[in-house]
DNA sequence: GTGAAAGCGCTAACAC
DNA sequence: GTGTTAGCGCTTTCAC
C-alpha cells in the first residue's frame, strides 16, 4: 500500500476530500463539479477547480465504476489479424469510442481458439464493460452450449448475430452481399459470359456475404455458377488459386473477395502467360492502399469502414445510455466500385458467347 | 439502480456474500478461493466454486481494483492506422497482455492531435492501468510543458524514451537502423554505386532510424549520400517519388523505407519505362503480406513484430509485478533480409564505376 | 446551492 | 485453515 502519513497523506494520489478540504467545500461538491452536475456556485466551482490542479488530483475510475454501476467503457472482440479490414474497423472503432468519452478494452479470438467468442465475451464481462463489439466474428466449430447471455448492449459488425441474449443486439456493416455484387455485374457488364470466384474462408461471415452476392447476381442474370475456390485471405492462396484459374480457358473474369488475394491472383495469371486484363479480368474487394498501385491498378470495391464503425458506434451509444428507448435504426451503406485496370471486356476470340 | 430486494437480490449480480452465504462459509474465504490463496480446504473450495457456479457469481473488478490499487490492465498507445506495421504490433501485444493475464486498454493518437502523446497518457492514467505501452511514437510538435509524470512502468516500442518519468522506463524494438543498413548494404553487394533512399515522414521514429541505418552504411563504405526524398507512408507518395527518381538515370538502386511506398515506387519506375529490376532496384521495408506477390515480388527487410511485442511485454510485466528488482534486459532483434526478384546487379552501361 | 451519511464489492491486516 | 474488521474513493439519497 501506498499511502502515507494517513489523513493529509502527502505521497500518494490525492482523492476528492483532500480537494474538498483544501478547497473548503464538502466532499460531495467536489464529486459535482467533476460531474458537470448543476447547482454549483461559480465560485465554488473555481476553488475545487483551483484545488484540484494544485493537488494533481484525478478521479479514481475504480471507485467510480463501483459506486455507480457503470464503468464507461466498452468492449471489442475482434480476429487478431492485422488484415486490413479488421484492423482498419478496429482503429475506426477505437476514433468513436473515446469521441463519445468511452474506454475502450480489446480482446482477441484467434482462429482456432477453442474458448473462441464465448471466451472472448467473457474476458470482456468480467472485466466490465458497459456495451460490446464484435468484430466480424467467425463460424467456430465447437458450437455454444446454449446461448451467451449478456448483460450489456451488444453491437455485432459484418455477420449477422449470433445466439446471444442481449438487452440490445445491434448490427452494422451490412450489405457485403450487394458491393459483391456490384463487382459481379461490372465484369458481366463488360460482356463476360459468367465471373469466377475466389472466396474468403467460408467460416467468415464477411466471406460468405461476398460469395452470396456475387452467386446471386449471376443466378439473377441467368448465368452459369461455376465452381467457388477458396482461399483464406492471404495473398498466397490467391496466388495458389490463380495457378488453377490459368489452367482453364474459360476463365476471363475472376471476383476475388479481397485484394491481397486479388494481388496474389494476378501473379499467377500473369506468370502463367494469362494477361491481365486482356486475358483475364480481375476485381478485388476492400480497396487496401496500395490496390491502386499493384500492376495493373486493380478494380475494386471499397469498404466504408469508418463510416460503418461510426454508425455502429453510435447506436451501441445510444442502447447503452438509453436502455429503455427503441435502437436507432441501422443505415445501408453506399455501394463503391472502384474501377481501374485489372478489369476489361473479354477478348472476341475463343469462347464468345 | 438495478438491485432488486436488498439482501439476497435475485435480479442483480450475485456478489461475494452471496457467495459466501449459501456456501456456507465467510465471505474472506471466498475471496481465497477465487485467488487461489493457500490455507483453503478442499472441501470449503469444492462448495464456494459450486455456489458461485449456481449463482453465476464474477468477481468485480471495479472493487478490486479500488481495494488493491491495481487495475490488471496495460494500456496501449497507438497510432491509430491500419498501416501493416503498428496493427501487427498491436495484435501482437493484444496476444501477450491477454497471455499474461491482464486486460488491455486502447488509445490512439492522430497524427496532428493537438494533445498528442501526452493527451494519450493522460486518458490511459485516468482509466487507471498498470502500465503504458507507447507502439511507435512520433515527434508531436508541439512539445509539452516539462516532462510527462507517469506513475507506472512504460513500455516504448520503436523510439527512444520521450520526456517522461517512471517508475521503469523500458524500449523495445530498436534495431530497424540495421536493418536498414543490411537493405543498403545488399545493394551495394550487388554493385550499385550508391543508393537512394525513399524515407518515411521523419517526425516518426521508425522513419528516422531507417534513414540513419541507410545513410551510415553509405558512409561507412565511402559512398556518396544522396538527397533523401520523403514519403508519407504511402503507396501513393511512394509512386509521386517514383516520377522524381525515373528522371535521374544515375539512379539505380532504391530502399524504400516500407514496403507500400516501395510498391508505388516501382509502378511509377515501370511506368516511366525504368524496369524493376533491370534498370532500377528497389528494396522494401516491413515484408507485407503482398510483398511476395506483386511484381516483381519485392526484395524487403522483414520486422520481428511478433517477437518485439512479446518480449517488450514480457518485461514490461516483469517491471509491473517486481517494482524493486532491476527490469530485464533487452535483446536485439535479428535482421532479416528477404531477398525475392526486385533487386539485381546494375546494368554495366551507362554511370559504370 | 450545499452537505452528511450510507453504501458499492472487494482486498488487507490481523486475530482466532 | 478461517473469520473479523476496516477501509479503498467515489456516487447516491436525502436533508437542509
Amino acid at each position: 500500500m501506498k499511502r502515507g502519513t494517513g489523513r493529509s497523506g502527502s505521497s500518494a494520489a490525492p482523492n476528492s476530500v483532500d480537494v474538498a478540504r483544501l478547497a473548503g467545500v464538502s466532499q460531495k461538491t467536489v464529486s459535482r463539479v467533476f460531474n458537470e452536475e448543476p447547482y454549483v456556485s461559480a465560485e465554488a466551482r473555481r476553488r475545487v477547480l483551483e484545488a484540484a490542479d494544485q493537488l494533481g488530483y484525478r478521479r479514481n475510475n475504480a471507485a467510480r465504476a463501483l459506486a455507480s454501476g457503470r464503468t464507461r467503457s466498452i468492449g471489442v472482440i475482434t480476429l487478431g489479424t492485422a488484415l486490413y479490414g479488421p484492423a482498419s474497423l478496429l482503429m475506426g472503432v477505437e476514433r468513436v469510442v473515446r469521441d463519445t468519452g468511452y474506454a475502450l478494452r480489446v480482446v482477441n479470438t484467434m482462429e482456432g481458439d477453442p474458448a473462441g467468442l464465448a471466451g472472448a465475451v467473457d474476458s470482456l464481462l468480467d472485466q466490465g464493460v458497459d456495451g460490446i463489439v464484435i468484430s466480424e466474428p467467425i463460424d467456430e466449430p465447437g458450437g455454444e452450449a446454449g446461448p451467451l447471455r449478456v448483460d450489456v448492449p451488444v453491437l455485432v459488425i459484418g455477420a449477422p448475430p449470433p445466439p446471444l441474449t442481449s438487452p440490445a443486439l445491434l448490427t452494422a456493416g451490412g450489405g457485403a452481399d450487394l458491393m459483391a455484387g456490384a463487382a459481379t455485374e461490372h465484369l458481366l457488364g463488360l460482356g463476360h459470359v459468367t465471373v469466377h470466384h475466389l472466396a474468403g474462408p467460408q467460416r467468415w461471415f464477411a466471406a460468405q456475404d461476398r460469395l452470396e452476392g456475387w452467386r446471386t447476381t449471376l443466378i439473377s442474370h441467368g448465368r452459369d455458377v461455376p465452381a467457388v475456390v477458396e482461399g483464406d485471405w492471404s495473398a498466397a492462396s490467391g496466388y495458389a488459386a490463380g495457378r488453377e484459374f490459368a489452367q482453364d480457358p474459360e476463365v476471363t473474369a475472376v471476383f476475388a473477395a479481397n485484394d491481397d488475394m486479388a494481388i496474389g491472383l494476378v501473379r499467377a495469371l500473369t506468370e502463367a502467360g494469362r494477361r491481365v486484363p486482356d486475358d483475364v479480368s480481375v476485381v478485388g474487394f476492400d480497396d487496401i492502399p496500395v490496390a491502386a498501385y499493384v500492376t495493373p491498378p486493380l478494380t475494386t470495391v471499397r469498404q466504408p469502414f469508418d463510416a460503418v464503425a461510426h454508425e455502429g458506434l453510435k447506436r451501441l451509444v445510444h442502447a447503452i445510455e438509453n436502455p429503455d428507448t427503441d435502437p436507432l435504426p441501422a443505415s445501408a451503406p453506399p455501394v463503391d466500385l472502384v474501377v481501374r485496370a485489372s478489369t476489361a471486356p473479354p477478348r472476341p476470340t475463343g469462347t464468345g458467347r
